[in-house]
DNA sequence: CTTGACCCCGTACCATACTACAGGGTTTAC
DNA sequence: GTAAACCCTGTAGTATGGTACGGGGTCAAG
């Protein structure tokens, strides 16, 4: 029987991640029970390749599994209001933007050491790294 | 006998790290084995501190230790050949790039949804967090 | 109607990055 | 000159985020 929806394998291929890490999701909350064939096969919508690359791609980011999992719990939550859900949002936006500035230190500081060693030749060190071990502090 | 220098406690509490993690960012090749006293006891020089706080900053960034070991690796002295140097640097930069315009998706797709959301009500009606998990399709 | 691909569950194992002993010297402060 | 505080080494344990496996049902093709 083929009704709509993805099982757990398809599911797994179009979001390349292994099959037990969906279930591995699953119990961790992260993913959504789906419901089930009365085989017990489950059936995702399509939406779940979605959530899962939303899931990689902020984890890339530096983001653990719970923090992810804050995210993607704010919308459901229907006990919590607009207000808390804004305010939980902003917080993140700071968080993220902190992120943001401290790359763009890390990149500044590597392209200042791609910079001074263009020449081939000579002598001196070039001073690489130097600056990078600065951006720390915030 | 009061040397320049920090010893490990010290060193930990200056950068916020416990002192075992010294040891062993030591056995990794992260944090280059300092001088010892006649005793023993390691001898820390200041810069230590900074080296421990990037390392820090750039895990939050999403940095694996082995990467961080790569970006500090990545000084030319007179010993590396600089265009070597100079592509492996280059190539970091690329990929820093590729986080910074990741978080800045990330971060346009929650203020997108802050602005959306600015009425009382509940968390159900706001469109806010609908788009999350479709925002990294990208 | 069987066989190979796929799914189920529970549990065990793995890598990374710490963190915590145990057992034993060293320093420093009183 | 002794006790608290600190350092040493080696080794074991923890948390996170998976990944693998055994034993067993399910499904579609031939």
């Amino acid at each position: 029987m083929e009704l709509v929806g993805l099982t757990a394998g398809k599911l797994a291929k179009a979001a390349e991640v292994n099959v037990e890490t969906l279930r591995y999701y699953e119990r961790r909350g992260l993913l959504p029970e789906p419901p089930r064939k009365a085989s017990g096969y489950r059936v995702y919508p399509e939406s779940a390749v979605d959530r899962l690359k939303f899931i990689k791609g902020a984890q890339v980011l530096g983001f653990t599994l719970e923090e992810i999992q804050e995210l993607l719990e704010m919308r459901l939550d229907t006990k919590t209001n607009r207000a808390d859900v804004r305010q939980r949002a902003t917080k993140k936006v700071a968080t993220i933007q902190e992120k943001i500035d401290a790359l763009e230190q890390m990149k500044q500081a590597l392209e200042h050491l791609v910079h001074q060693c263009h020449g081939s030749g000579s002598s001196a060190e070039c001073p690489i790294l130097e600056a990078i071990p600065t951006f720390s502090g915030t």
